[in-house]
RNA sequence: GGCCCCAUCGUCUAGUGGUUAGGACACGGCUCUUUCAAGGCCGCGGCACGGGUUCGAGUCCCGUUGGGGCCA
């Protein structure tokens, strides 16, 4: 567990109606980053009571890809949707203390209201007919079954909200109305929900998607019903797709468990993610997760927008590849691999002469498996472009000087040595040589360099391979 | 429609009144090289616009434009 000595509290508190995405994979980093340097508490609440949208397998499938990227919270997850009592105590508190009422309108009313505004050219605003209602009477209503809204009463004087990354904002008082807290069957609305548990949670910061910006002066107005200090806020910039419009799943990879699936190391994607809105200072880009955990602050968090580009994630993912201990990237990357991975002396070679070729650890997995089954198919191109008709001929002197070789010469210096022999002795450039090699070994004709390649598929495998590659290149003999 | 937020290369960003505006991704070239990468070197490319304030604005203020959000 991590060390907790300020009374700090921040919480990420994800609706349960899809996976994660990389835009709240980001808040809930932001906010796990400041508890980490503050010394203080990442609590994680699942907003479940919209009941007609909220699933349980979502909320499990949050966990695990909050799990994977390694945003570990320190409480909860806590369900919303278990702590009804504690929004009706507070509601009927608030009823009682005069910051909340209970309104009547039936939603006919109210329409045929908004429609006159509108009709008149002013923009609508709820009449506050509610707030007039005596006490007594309103209780009596209600007991009497009589349906109705609560609504809060806003104060009338406009709102200011400090920001701690855009400052002072200050809402005019009539730009908000007596919204709604709890719905006329009983059902909390979110903003109610939300600050009741910020207040039973004694959160202190909230530090959240720049979406709830225009929220905030509800928030802050009903922390203030509710006689609770008002936490802090910090809103960050929206993470958009390549076109500047909010990310989505129409931008592709979306969510944070694509980009499990695609191969990308959580390390990376944290990265990633944490440079998002932050920056050090400096000129570093690849920071260890301690590094950002020690220097994140709020104060460096920029406040526009920004563009989600996969092409620098893939970059900082091959990055982490190329740095990250071979055993451990083979027990990573073997899981991505597409059929067989050879044994683990092997592999681990193969790990090295392709970590500087793979982006992914899929890209990595498809490497491992080359050398531990033969090729399935010729890439085409090369079969056009690299056989040519004296390649069998030369193949099979080949393959006749390799099988010659002896054992501990099985080295790429002997195996190159032999080659460019064969290929001075028919007069030909090695690369008519080397080329179909390759496509023979490793069914492409790009990869590693090829005697590395040789050396480490060994002298039976590589044998084996030039003779079914010789097969399948013979003109088809008439049956 | 009302209210609010945002604005440095195509993208992520450094920059907090005096900088040849720096770095990274991407892109182009060169190099290395049997291929593909990686690496190294070089290059292309930016302060949205208009007014102020100031001896001096990317930096401060106002407006415009453009993007975005919330409410309706």
């Amino acid at each position: 567990m991590h060390e907790k000595t300020s009374s700090v509290r921040v919480r990420f508190a994800p609706s349960p109606t899809g996976s994660l995405h990389v835009g709240g994979a980001r808040t809930a980093l932001y906010n796990l980053l400041f508890a980490r340097r503050e010394k203080g508490t990442f609590i994680l609440r699942i907003e479940d009571t919209d009941v007609e949208r909220s699933r349980e397998e979502l909320s499990a499938q949050i966990l695990s890809a909050m799990e994977w990227l390694g945003l570990d919270y320190d409480e909860g997850p806590y369900h919303q949707s278990k702590r009804y009592d504690l929004y009706r105590a507070a509601a009927e508190r608030l009823i009682a203390g005069g910051k909340a009422y209970r309104a009547f309108e039936t939603p006919e009313e109210l329409d045929t209201e908004r429609k006159a505004a509108e009709a008149s050219g002013r923009s609508y605003r709820y009449s506050g007919a509610g707030r007039r209602i005596p006490p007594e009477e309103s209780e009596r209503r209600a007991r009497a079954g009589e349906k109705h809204v609560v609504r809060l009463a806003m104060p009338a004087e406009p709102i200011v909200v400090e920001d701690l990354i855009r400052g002072r904002i200050e809402f005019p008082a009539d730009a908000l109305d007596d919204f709604i807290l709890v719905r006329s069957d009983g059902h909390p609305l979110y903003h109610f929900s939300v600050c009741v548990d910020d207040v039973d949670m004694r959160i202190t910061h909230v530090i959240r998607g720049d979406d709830h910006l225009a929220n905030t002066p509800k928030h802050v107005a009903l922390f203030r019903a509710l006689g609770s200090p008002v936490p802090r806020f910090a809103h960050l910039g929206m993470i958009l797709g390549t076109d500047k419009k909010k990310l989505s799943k129409r931008h592709g990879a979306a969510a944070v468990e694509e980009w499990r699936d695609a191969g990308i190391l959580p390390e990376a994607l944290f990265n990633f993610l944490a440079l998002l809105g932050w920056a050090p200072g400096d000129d570093r880009e690849i920071l260890a997760r301690g590094e950002i955990e020690r220097e994140f602050s709020l104060e460096r968090v920029g406040a526009s927008p920004s563009v989600f580009d996969p092409e620098k994630l893939l970059w900082m993912n091959a990055q982490y590849i190329a740095a990250m201990p071979g055993e451990e990237l083979l027990e990573r990357s073997a899981p991505y691999a597409p059929s067989a991975v050879p044994e683990r002396e092997t592999a681990l070679k193969a790990i090295e002469l392709h970590r500087t070729r793979a982006r992914t650890t899929i890209e990595m997995g498809r490497a491992l498996s080359v050398y531990a089954d033969d090729p399935a198919a010729y890439d085409a191109d090369g079969m056009k472009k690299q056989v040519k008709a004296e390649t069998p001929g030369l193949l099979q002197r080949l393959a006749a000087r390799y099988e010659a070789l002896p054992a501990g010469e099985w080295t790429p210096e002997r195996l190159e040595a032999a080659l460019r022999e064969v290929a001075g002795e028919a007069g030909v450039s090695a690369g008519k040589l080397i080329h179909p090699t390759r496509l023979a070994l490793t069914g492409t004709t790009v990869g590693a360099p090829l005697f590395d390649v040789v050396a480490l598929l060994g002298k039976e495998t590589a044998l084996r391979r030039i003779g079914k590659f010789l097969e399948a290149i013979a003109p088809r003999s008439p049956a």
